[in-house]
DNA sequence: TGCAAACCCCACTGGGGAACCGGGATATAA
DNA sequence: TTATATCCCGGTTCCCCAGTGGGGTTTGCA
């Protein structure tokens, strides 16, 4: 799990199109980019690699747009992470096969850590996410009256 | 976090001296590659960048080689990684200042996955790892018997 | 029908890390 | 002094990230 300015783009994106989830019109990648200072032709692809993986739906054409493809309580942050970091392929060596009962034995660790990071993102929806932003910006509120 | 094929080969390179600690004498890169089918230059470096962290010794010249710095037992598998990790200096921006609400709340969140991970691998040391090495070599035993 | 808005797809660059290989300088035990 | 080790510097190949650019296709609307 990379936890990247990727990821972080993808998941924001995603929070746009929660937050229009009740609208049934499309959002434009540009109004995306514009509101989370996103490169929009960085963000384009981002959002096919996300359309590919069946998180959002994509309409072509004039007034065309994305949506989610599902209700975003049913979407959660790992599968989000998951589909936008794909198969990074480990890009060399590293066996697939411990070649020594040591290299096992640390794989196992690496797993269990792995597990309870995922465990974390697993229990994060995007509509969790919103709400924590809604949250947010009372408190922000608060401090600038 | 990265957890890669750079980590399992440091890691497995501490084992082996955790494994001849208590003898005085120094293990050399050459022994500590065969064991682990590490490549011999590659490991090179990465006792390096452990000894310019502290994690092991060294002793040059003939009969040289490298020590654990501390003992096994008070060194945990978080300070080996965040060692040969150093500091992952996050490629390009993702600026460090969160523009909006939203990417403040998704930091968050990535950091409460990285703690938890983190968690996990301050609990192990390398005396730990290597104790989980010595059950797993019996229970392969009674697989072979 | 034609235009413009939007997505779609391919390709390319520049930077950086991973995973190496190689050569030569240096320290040290024998 | 010599063999044996670490130390240090550099280079190579590959891949990913982050971003840019060009051209193609679909669609709503006048």
């Amino acid at each position: 799990m990379e936890l990247s300015c990727k990821s972080e783009y993808a998941v924001l994106a995603l929070l746009e199109l929660t937050a229009h989830f009740s609208q049934g019109e499309p959002l434009q990648i540009r109004q995306i980019a514009a509101q989370q200072s996103i490169p929009d032709r960085y963000l384009e692809q981002l959002l096919a690699t996300l359309r590919r993986g069946g998180l959002v739906r994509s309409q072509r054409g004039a007034k065309g747009g994305y949506f989610l493809a599902r209700e975003p309580w049913n979407i959660t942050l790992l599968s989000a992470l998951e589909c936008i970091e794909g198969s990074n392929a480990q890009q060399a060596n590293c066996e697939d096969e411990p070649k020594t009962v040591e290299s096992a034995v640390v794989r196992e660790i690496w797993q269990e850590a792995r597990d309870s990071a995922h465990g974390i993102l697993k229990n994060y929806t995007l509509q969790d996410l919103h709400d924590l932003r809604d949250k947010r910006r009372e408190v922000n509120l608060m401090y600038y009256i």
